[in-house]
DNA sequence: CCTCCAGTAGATAGATCGCTCTAGCTGGCG
DNA sequence: CGCCAGCTAGAGCGATCTATCTACTGGAGG
């Protein structure tokens, strides 16, 4: 297995900055904690800590994209998808001791002005996520327009629970918000089928 | 003015913490932006970098806790209030080049799991500030639940809207993240209103 | 067989980290 | 005036940071 130490060293680092933050973490504690030999960080990652945290930021984003691909179905309720989503995250909140939250909200915010390259990657992400939980909105039947608006929303809402419930260790901020996007969505899909029946009703 | 040196480094702190957080953000760069000497740096906060993180925290959410009233007034409409509330937000990251959103997010995140004292003085926060968004609901003719559920999804919304505007460099989700918080509070208070007007029909 | 090179392994450089320490300065009070 | 806190001022400590450097290993290909 010749990439085994490289992915090792790229979940290992997602794990710490995760926990504790791009800065806060040494590239020693990395190899350390991946049981990784210290020249193989600079041998994989020429570019060194900032190429690394670049690629985890992206690895990361991609495991998590897969979240909202899990949860939104096609074919499925919308409307329970977002609550389960938001019960899901709740969950591993309390599961992990208030440690597994965003994978890169933290170190989005500590590099958003300081380090372009990985602000950028953050941008990316996020960007990705929005799309893709828009496209499933799409598919189940609302207009794009109100879709992006609402996965936007959604995924604000989420962060920043995120950042409420690990100061405060309560899961409560993320029930109430994924109780407020639900609520969202549900009236998304009653204003679309409102409408729909009104142009079928029109249509005859 | 015995006290302008430690107020100098308190501010100056705030503005370091906001843009590259808690850990980057070293003792000497602080003196040195203060023009405070080095030796009042520990005078002042014998307890370190950690009593000073805490205090800069305490002192910044007070500054900020302000803005609720601001622009929540007693007697004022709560809807637009909201509004104005998202909108002054996202103009305040347009002038900063995206670096003046949240005081505290970054440090929230960077120490919940590291440093127990920093991570209480932030829940403190977060709670006075849900805690006066909650009065100025209910002052305004909320039920009391309704209001805080309302203040925290509000809070997180806004500080996950931070999130993703400081990495994508817009203030987009600051504005549809606004938009839809707004939308809940005239909701909220038109529920209300139906309520009051279905008790006094009742009454009659 | 030897060559070659990706990967392993870690010593070490050079800067910076948080922090301690001592000495000097200054303004108010006895 | 002399004295004593409160504060200023910064040299310097040990630790730790990122990154570079050289040396070694093991297996695939000529």
């Amino acid at each position: 297995m010749a990439t085994a130490t490289r992915e090792r060293i790229v979940q290992t680092s997602a794990d710490l900055f995760r926990r504790q933050g791009f800065a806060s973490t040494g590239v020693k504690q990395i190899v350390a904690e991946a049981s990784a030999p210290f020249g193989s960080l600079y041998h994989f990652f020429p570019g060194g800590k900032e190429q690394l945290g670049a690629e985890v930021i992206r690895w990361s984003g991609a495991l998590y994209g897969q979240l909202i691909d899990a949860f939104f179905i096609p074919g499925a309720d919308v409307v329970s998808a977002t609550h389960a989503f938001f019960a899901g995250a709740a969950q591993t909140l309390r599961e992990t001791d208030y440690a597994d939250a965003c994978p890169i909200a933290t170190v989005a915010l500590e590099v958003s002005s300081t380090s372009e390259p990985m602000r950028q990657a953050c941008a990316e992400v996020f960007t990705s996520w929005v799309d893709a939980a828009t496209e499933r909105l799409v598919e189940s039947g609302l207009p794009r327009k109100r879709s992006r608006e609402l996965a936007i929303s959604m995924l604000a809402s989420l962060e920043g629970a995120f950042v409420l419930a690990r100061a405060t260790r309560s899961t409560e901020p993320v029930e109430i918000a994924g109780a407020a996007c639900t609520a969202s969505v549900r009236d998304a899909v009653a204003a679309r089928r409102a409408k729909g029946a009104a142009a079928h009703r029109r249509k005859r």
